[in-house]
DNA sequence: CCTATTTAGGACTGAAATGGTCCGGTATCC
DNA sequence: GGATACCGGACCATTTCAGTCCTAAATAGG
């Protein structure tokens, strides 16, 4: 699997929505409207959203959201790491000390350079690539991992 | 987050100590003394490794598991596979018909497309990569993302 | 042939995460 | 001042996950 939770696929649907109308504010209720996701989740998202920087938010009266960036500018690593923490694949590539075989185990300086090299190739797509109609794909090479010793 | 099960963590793990001895059969206990995985999750990770034919396994006195391949052979996606099926970032990425929005969606496609650079970046670790002591890392680009023209 | 060893297969349980909902409070527009 | 809409949090039902255990089957060795 390696799925992401179901949250966060709803969460690249809303933002997407909202970069189509980019300076337009738009309510919570209208984005789940136009994108087919419950109300409640919508604004449990925007919020956590919005808490992360990558909406900004107005309250009261015609109040709603908006992306806080340009969409090119927003990346899926950054949507994944706002609802459900930065990509790490394993529990030793994000934190020291929880494992107890640390300091035995071989594989965890590979894990930590393919989890980079896979949140490097999410950084790469952003908001805006995702909301192309095609499947073309300007995405990069996996910085990280790829290139030999040189890098 | 975007992170693999702790049995498939581990499953690396037991992969990498099984890997160590290529030829030797190893059982079950021998293999959780090694890794210091418990043995009853050590089984459980064997047998499905088995049924996936990622290893052999020898019934009685004297039988024990031992890798189907030459550890060059194995890649991480295969292992990840075996133990929580194929990477598939979004439900709409591995089935289809279960979302409902899918013929409006404009995400989808894209979600393929990075689904694939990921699955390619993780078969092109292998088991033997994962064993080494250093943290070179012998790993391709994630063919199917970056390829565009620049590249 | 008999016994000890070791995997095969599945059932089961407790704990945790996840998705989803709702409520009281606060800021803004008209 | 009233209506609108976000803010923060608590809350619950469901599912998934990790981990364990038991019985059956197969093989090696005496």
């Amino acid at each position: 699997m390696l799925r992401l939770s179901k949250l966060t696929d709803y969460g690249m649907v809303v933002m997407a929505a909202l970069a189509d109308a980019e300076d337009d504010t738009r309510n919570a209720a209208d984005l789940a409207t136009a994108t087919g996701v419950a109300l409640p989740t919508v604004r449990k998202l925007l919020k956590r959203l919005n808490r992360s920087g990558l909406v900004n938010s107005a309250r009261g009266a015609r109040g709603g959201y908006r992306l806080a960036r340009p969409a090119e500018d927003i990346s899926i690593a950054d949507v994944i790491a706002a609802l459900e923490g930065p990509v790490s694949l394993t529990e030793c590539a994000a934190h020291d000390g929880l494992c107890g075989m640390e300091s035995v185990c071989r594989l965890r300086g590979h894990w930590r350079v393919i989890n980079d090299a896979i949140r490097g190739a999410l950084a790469d797509v952003s908001v805006a690539d995702m909301n192309r109609p095609a499947l073309s794909m300007p995405l990069q090479p996996a910085p990280g991992i790829a290139s030999s010793p040189g890098s």
